[in-house]
DNA sequence: GTCTATAAATAGATAGAC
DNA sequence: GTCTATCTATTTATAGAC
């Protein structure tokens, strides 16, 4: 009985392998980062063999692209719980999507570094262009709402929001905060730069 | 003579080996990334053997943190270039210091995340650490003038206004400003946050 | 101080068996 | 649809010649 339950790993992994091996990959990720990611790697949790995933996905960059469409997907989602537990303030509404994304990296492990890689866009992959805009669109509504102010300012403090999360959580990652701060913690302090973003922007 | 030439890659790098290894660490990082960096890839820019790097550090590690020592201190270099070319201004003082480091990262490839890499702590290497450290004082200090606020508020200004431009660092080096835009146009932008965040942040 | 040669991992990817 | 086996390339690191 151990016996088998030892041989189910390292044998048949049936029917379910492309979104396991993207589920792996969420893993993978979060525990080892972009620059630990291998597609040998993902196959080992599994416990399939490092040819299985060429039989769902031609090489690592289509996977890699799979990964960041669902990432896109995933993101959204998260952003919409967070800004309907947010409240009605429409500034609280967009700086907790800050806090969502912080959340969401350190947890999964792909953030916009993942979603809008360089090398991807050169497969032209219609899906993860299509969530990656969906996202930014989502972000843009919610910083109007927040602002009322023009398409420019409100691209510029999307901008200023996104960037200073995704530094956030890279530089949590990369063992920056030396102390034992949490990955809350951090989201907490992604969202009070928002804030502060957020009363240096003008609103009206 | 065109022979010399030749022989003159992949024969004796006479003398100067240990700081030539540095720079050309520079070099491949900018280039490349953390993600691409490997040892043998600087030995080959180098024209000598895989194996020569070896005779000046005991590991890739202790290569990396000889780096990231002396990124830490071009980069103060680089901040005191631009607050001097600030101006008397004090919150221009503390914003350009925002664009430094944004160009620095973009043409040397080493900022905060080499500077503070997690694996780098075990080595407790002291000019590491010092170079580190009087890196965040010499913010901490910009900001003070710049705000004329207690500890904990400037400490939190250093961390966003840093987390931002390191932010648009590692996306403009991940591609996600598919935009042409230059280095500069990328440092302006974290310069415009950095400006954001301190109109966000009380002065007094 | 640098070289050649080599070892042991690990990676991405393919061919052909079952 | 997954496996075993294999190929090629690359990495970190060491041993010993010069």
């Amino acid at each position: 009985m151990s016996e088998k339950a030892q041989n189910q790993r390292g044998r048949y992994h049936h029917g379910e392998l492309r979104p396991a091996l993207i589920e792996a990959s969420f893993g993978l990720l979060a525990e080892s980062g972009l620059a630990g990611f291998s597609v040998a790697q993902v196959a080992r949790r599994l416990g399939v063999s490092t040819a299985a995933p060429y039989r769902h996905f031609p090489d690592r960059d289509h996977l890699m692209a799979a990964v960041a469409t669902q990432a896109a997907v995933e993101l959204a989602e998260e952003f919409g719980r967070a800004v309907a537990d947010a409240g009605s303030d429409p500034a609280e509404r967009f700086v907790v999507t800050a806090g969502a994304y912080v959340r969401f990296v350190g947890t999964r492990g792909a953030g916009f570094d993942v979603i809008f890689a360089a090398g991807l866009e050169r497969l032209q992959n219609a899906a993860l262009t299509d969530a990656g805009r969906h996202l930014m669109d989502l972000l843009w509504e919610l910083a109007e709402q927040a602002t009322g102010q023009d398409q420019e300012t409100c691209l510029t403090l999307v901008g200023q929001h996104l960037v200073a999360a995704h530094g956030y959580v890279t530089l949590y990652a990369g063992g920056f905060f030396h102390r034992q701060e949490t990955i809350d913690e951090i989201a907490d302090l992604a969202m009070a730069a928002s804030r502060t973003l957020l009363r240096g922007t003008p609103t009206g």
